[in-house]
DNA sequence: CGGTTATGGTCAT
DNA sequence: TGACCCTAACCGC
C-alpha cells in the first residue's frame, strides 16, 4: 500500500483522530515494548517525510518513527475492537482505535535519531518545504539510470515503483537513461509531474495516472480491478497493449524490483 | 492448505 | 546481487 501518498493521509488521520487526545498505547504482539511508555500520554501531532511516519507526545521529545515497509499497515477502526492477528502497536482514545501490523519500523527515538534519518531523505514532492533544485541536482550529477535514481529515498523522499513508472511514462522518458542525460528541464518536469500525482493520490488514497482523454469511459475499456486500485498506463500492465500506441508493456527487474514501460512511447533517444 | 506475491529497505558478499 | 525481515491476500490444488 505505501507509497509516500500514503504516509501523508495517515499523518492527517493521526491527527485529526487523536492530536490532543489522551491515548492508551499498547503492543499486543509485544514487540514495541515501548509502546507502554506512551499509554496515559496525550498525542502531541504527526509528520511524514517521505515514506517515514513520526508522531510525537506531549510528556516526551522522543517520536515513535514509523516505516510501513511493502506490508505494513495502519488501520483505523471504531470503538475498541478485539484484537485480530499480529498488532505492532495499538493506539485508541475509546472512540476510534488505530492498529499498525506488519511494519518495518516501529521505534521510540530521540530527537537525535530522528534528524539522523531525516538527513538521509531527498526532498519530498508533497512537502511545502521541499526544495526541487536539490532533486535536480542530484540526477544532473549521477550516472545511474533515471529508474533507479527516483527510486532513491536521499534523491527524492516518498516516490516508489508505482509512481517512478508512472511518471517516466508519461514524460515518455527511457527509464534506463542515466541521469545526467535527463537535462535540467526534463528533470524539473519530472519533479512537477510527480507533485501532481502524488498530490492527487493523497487527495484520492490510490494511485490514478492515467490521463483524461485514456481513462476508461474516454476509451470504451472496462476500469481497471486490481488490488493498488488506480488507473495507470504501464505499472503492472506486463504484456498488454499500451493504452496510447498498442504496443505490449515490458518488464524487468532492476534491484530486485519490477520496472514496467513502454519501449515504444518510452524509447531511448 | 501451501506457494506466490507485494506500492520497501538493510545488510552481507 | 542475493538473503532476509515484516504480514496478509490471493491463487491453484
Amino acid at each position: 500500500m505505501p507509497e509516500g501518498h500514503v504516509l501523508h493521509r495517515l499523518a492527517d488521520a493521526v491527527v485529526g483522530n487523536f492530536s490532543g487526545s489522551r491515548v492508551e498505547s499498547s503492543s499486543p504482539q509485544g514487540r514495541f515494548a515501548s509502546a507502554s511508555l506512551l499509554d496515559g500520554d496525550t498525542l502531541a501531532g504527526a509528520e511524514t517525510w517521505g515514506k517515514h511516519l513520526f508522531v510525537g507526545f506531549e510528556s516526551i521529545p522522543a517520536q515513535v518513527h514509523i516505516h510501513l515497509g511493502i506490508y505494513g499497515t495502519l488501520r483505523f477502526m471504531e470503538g475498541i475492537p478485539p484484537v485480530v492477528g499480529q498488532v505492532r502497536w495499538r493506539l485508541s482514545n475509546g472512540d476510534i482505535t488505530a492498529d499498525l501490523r506488519g511494519p518495518a519500523a516501529c521505534a521510540l527515538l530521540d530527537p537525535s535519531e530522528v534528524r539522523t534519518i531525516l538527513n538521509r531523505l531527498g526532498p519530498d514532492p508533497l512537502r511545502a518545504d521541499a526544495d526541487p533544485q536539490k532533486f535536480i541536482d542530484r540526477i544532473l550529477r549521477s550516472r545511474a539510470p533515471i529508474a533507479t535514481l527516483l527510486m532513491d529515498q536521499s534523491v527524492i523522499a516518498g516516490t516508489g515503483n508505482i509512481y517512478r513508472a508512472e511518471v517516466l511514462f508519461r514524460l515518455g522518458i527511457d527509464p534506463a537513461t542515466p541521469g545526467k542525460n535527463i537535462g535540467v528541464e526534463r528533470a524539473q518536469a519530472i519533479w512537477d509531474d510527480m507533485v501532481v500525482l502524488m498530490e492527487v493520490g493523497r487527495e484520492r488514497g490510490r494511485i490514478d495516472t492515467v490521463r483524461p482523454e485514456h481513462e476508461p469511459e474516454a476509451m470504451g475499456r472496462p476500469p481497471r480491478v486490481d488490488d493498488h486500485g488506480g488507473e495507470v498506463y504501464v505499472y503492472r500492465r506486463h504484456g498488454q497493449p499500451c493504452w496510447v500506441c498498442g504496443s505490449p508493456i515490458l518488464t524487468t527487474t532492476i534491484g530486485g524490483r519490477n520496472l514496467f514501460w513502454c519501449p515504444t512511447c518510452q524509447a531511448g533517444a
